[in-house]
DNA sequence: AGCACGCCGACT
DNA sequence: GTCGGCGTGCTC
């Protein structure tokens, strides 16, 4: 008897072994999906993670009910890839399929309701619910389990369904449908015995008496000459003509229809083109490239903004292409915009595929696909690219590395896309290129240490020259009263100059809405969230307060909750009110906010793009999204109007994310002709920070900072564990994490920081409880400790007060 | 993640 | 008294 073990897409411990009927013997395949029964009556798309002759001793097997996939949906490199993932990450291989696989190659049975036609029943003898979902399946012949609690208008159905089934009213079946539909095109052809002139000509005269006829065949025949194929809906409706005109002419027997999948991810097949030579400078840097990766498998390129560093990924792409590898070029999400696309594409024309959150299900399967066959030699995507099943990957390349968005948060596998990239391209032997002009100070400490290669190109393109930084002193105004509003005199003026000289302003803001809290003048009572420990955000665009953590929307508060006055005033400002001020300041001015608000839609962020690149935009003020993939010549002034606020963060890695931030910025300014300014408001002008930011010194930041980390024992020099426990009672929580820290202590001493609560200690109605783990650089006492970790989980959620208790750990959490 | 089992409150 | 609420344990 031959048996499977199987990853189903759940967060289980472990790997379920189905047994594999004789005749489907030869047709289970590693990697394949196969459809399985679990508990009474849920059926799973389950995929094949190895196959053996071991029956298990515990329990007896289930078969395995069908064979979904006749090639398999992923390599064994992939499995070997989700077990690392599922061990480092401390997650089950169930979630990484998860966040792995398109969501419309993992199916789940669906309970459907069918009427019982082969008796006679009395619907008399039901009740009022039943005889209502009776009638209603009497009607339609089946029925769903969230349409049945729709006409009941209650979620809980089950026992109403349980009772109709025992009468034999109803039949119960588990449905597992294939998600993934081909799309069809209707394509319009000429019946073949009309393709030469001499019998195309009479036709016209036949069609004399159907003129609307005719001219659709002619729109047919002026198609087919400029476009090869003709599809019907764009025949219809270029030629005016209806579907029953169109009908006339295939009942005539001149025309034909044939349906035809097609893709939906067209690759093109326009020939590429490199046209562009490098400059000395990153024709050096790609030859110290090449140089590294001969010794080490990973390498860093530390280029300051706008030197160029995408036209040496070109160049490293066509070389991996030439000799047949596959590329992985991953950004963050955000800075995945039309231009970088656009760039790409036109080099990498038929062989690049794109791949992010903006896809459609169907669209995410094809890719895949293609990855899969190899269809697709480059990928351009976001941190969750890095999970397509490549056939043979020989490049990753990973720029704006120190992106702390490559770090999963939510849903496990809480993965690091730089980390993990790493370790997948391990497998394949491939080579791994980090890019940045700030880089992290793990990924530099690495360099630094020879475990990383090294390469700098510190000049940008062209000879332009960084932007004057400047520090505007806001205490110094507030005492001299020059401060208009939130906005510097040396900042305002500067906008006003940039305005007149016909150029473009960038404003920062790391807060969105119109104030971060409202706050009672009376009693200092300050709204907060019913669901979570924060204040509520005013926005005004909607009137309601928002919270930003759970999302949940308020009315405004107009009445202090705490002693009744109505003294409640918007306190501190975000990227709405310095948008008002600006159009209150400079009212001739055109102004555009870009935060998450703004550009909640589909294609709002890159028609906002193309508006500050058509220069219908004067001055654009937003949250990070500023930061990244913004390359625009005409924007000479960058400001950044509180730097305090990001400087106050309270997390080791503020000084280098502070550094980050602005630096890249700052990157924003005067990147092609002229030289930028940018103006940085800080009230504590004497931050270290700032003296590394204006001076662009990153090896002085990384030098002050690299002590720190050190002395006080933070990453790079430990790993850094966080575990986060929650409950929707405040003393559970607290008690668990007591005891789990007990536990814990002895073994670890001050490895372990905490427990505590987060700043933050109670979010979507549950409260936290934080400890931090610091583990030494090694990967054997890594594993040691997590497995230590692992037991203790399980001890802790076996006492019966901590059965609710949910244990979330976050290895190497940013 | 479902879904069944089982123990408590608010209705007839 | 019962119905339906939700906490909790199990699924190969």
């Amino acid at each position: 008897m031959m048996f499977a073990d199987v990853i189903l897409p759940l967060a289980l411990p472990r790997n379920y072994t189905y047994s594999i009927p004789p005749h489907m013997e030869h047709n289970v395949h590693v990697g394949s999906r196969v459809a399985v029964q679990l508990g009474k009556n849920k059926k799973y798309a389950a995929i094949v993670k190895n196959i053996h002759t071991q029956a298990p001793q515990a329990y007896k097997t289930k078969p395995i009910i069908d064979i979904l996939d006749k090639e398999p949906v992923v390599y064994p490199t992939q499995l070997k890839f989700w077990e690392w993932i599922a061990q480092y990450y401390m997650c089950t291989e169930g979630e990484v399929l998860n966040a792995a696989l398109p969501a419309h190659l993992k199916l789940s049975s669906e309970t459907v309701l069918l009427y019982n036609d082969s008796i006679e029943h009395d619907f008399s003898l039901l009740d009022d619910d039943e005889y209502m979902i009776a009638e209603a399946l009497n009607i339609r012949k089946e029925l769903r389990i969230d349409e049945v609690q729709l006409i009941l208008d209650k979620s809980e159905v089950y026992s109403v369904i349980k009772r109709l089934l025992e009468k034999r009213v109803l039949i119960i079946y588990e449905e597992l449908r294939e998600a993934y539909r081909e799309k069809k095109e209707n394509y319009v052809q000429l019946q073949p015995e009309f393709e030469s002139e001499e019998r195309l000509a009479p036709l016209f005269d036949e069609l004399s008496r159907a003129p609307k006829q005719l001219e659709l065949l002619l729109a047919y025949l002026h198609l087919v000459k400029t476009q090869g194929a003709v599809i019907q809906s764009e025949l219809l409706k270029k030629s005016g003509a209806s579907a029953a005109q169109l009908k006339g002419l295939v009942e005539k027997g001149i025309l034909w229809i044939e349906k035809r999948t097609v893709d939906r991810v067209p690759l093109g097949t326009i020939e590429s083109t490199i046209d562009f030579d490098l400059s000395p400078a990153q024709e050096k840097a790609l030859t110290e490239v090449h140089a590294c990766f001969t010794q080490k498998p990973v390498t860093l390129l530390h280029g300051v903004t706008s030197s160029g560093k995408t036209q040496v990924y070109v160049k490293l792409i066509e070389e991996a292409v030439q000799a047949g590898k596959q590329v992985l070029y991953l950004l963050p999400e955000i800075a995945l915009t039309a231009q970088i696309i656009r760039r790409l594409k036109k080099h990498f024309a038929g062989k690049i595929g794109i791949y992010h959150s903006r896809f459609s299900n169907n669209e995410r399967v094809e890719i895949w696909n293609k990855v899969k066959t190899g269809e697709i030699l480059i990928v351009l995507g976001a941190r969750s690219s890095l999970l397509l099943p490549f056939k043979d990957l020989g490049l990753v390349i990973l720029d704006e590395e120190h992106d702390p968005s490559y770090k999963q948060q939510d849903p496990a596998p809480r993965y690091h896309a730089r980390d993990a990239a790493i370790y997948y391209a391990s497998i394949f032997k491939a080579k791994v290129l980090l890019g940045s002009a700030t880089p992290s100070l793990e990924s530099y400490y690495n360099a630094t240490q020879g475990k990383f290669g090294l390469v700098k190109l510190m000049e940008r393109f062209g000879g332009i020259e960084m932007p004057a930084i400047e520090v505007a002193d806001l205490k110094k105004e507030h005492a001299l009263k020059t401060m208009q509003g939130n906005f510097s005199s040396q900042l305002t003026e500067a906008i006003q100059a940039t305005l007149d000289s016909g150029k473009q302003v960038i404003l920062f803001q790391n807060r969105r809405g119109y104030a971060p809290f409202l706050l009672c003048t009376t009693c200092g009572w300050i709204p907060q969230c019913l669901q979570c420990d924060v204040s509520l955000t005013y926005h005004r665009q909607h009137d309601k307060l928002h919270c930003h953590y759970c999302g949940t929307r308020y009315p405004y508060i107009h009445t202090c909750a705490a002693c009744g006055s109505q003294t409640l005033i918007p306190k501190s400002f975000g990227t709405e009110k310095i948008e008002d001020d600006l159009q209150q300041m400079f009212p001739s001015a055109r102004i555009a906010r870009m935060d998450v608000d703004s550009v909640r839609t589909k294609d709002s962020h890159n028609k906002m793009i193309q508006l500050l690149e058509e220069k219908e935009i004067d001055i654009l003020v937003g949250t990070q999204m500023v930061v990244k993939g913004l390359d625009f010549e005409n924007v000479t002034l960058v400001g950044i109007l509180s730097a305090d606020s990001i400087l106050s963060f309270p997390d080791f890695r503020v000084n280098e994310r502070a550094f980050q931030l602005m630096e890249q910025v700052s990157g924003r300014a005067g990147r092609r002709d002229g030289v930028g300014r940018v103006i940085i408001q800080a009230n504590n002008t004497k931050h270290p920070v700032l003296q590394f930011v204006a001076a662009h010194d990153y090896d002085g930041m990384y030098a002050a900072e690299i002590d720190e980390r050190e002395r006080f024992a933070y990453p790079p020099f430990v790993r850094v564990l966080k575990i986060t426990l929650k409950h929707k009672q405040e003393s559970t929580v607290n008690q668990a994490a007591q005891v789990l820290g007990s536990w814990l202590k002895p073994h670890l001493g001050a490895q372990l920081v905490g427990p505590a609560a987060p700043i933050v200690n109670k979010l979507r109605n549950y409260y936290l409880q934080e400890m931090l783990i610091k583990l030494p650089r090694d990967m054997k006492k890594i594993a040691q400790a997590k497995n230590l970790l692992r037991e203790y989980f399980i001890q802790l959620t076996a006492e019966k007060a901590f059965r609710a208790v949910l244990i979330v750990p976050d290895v190497d959490t940013v």
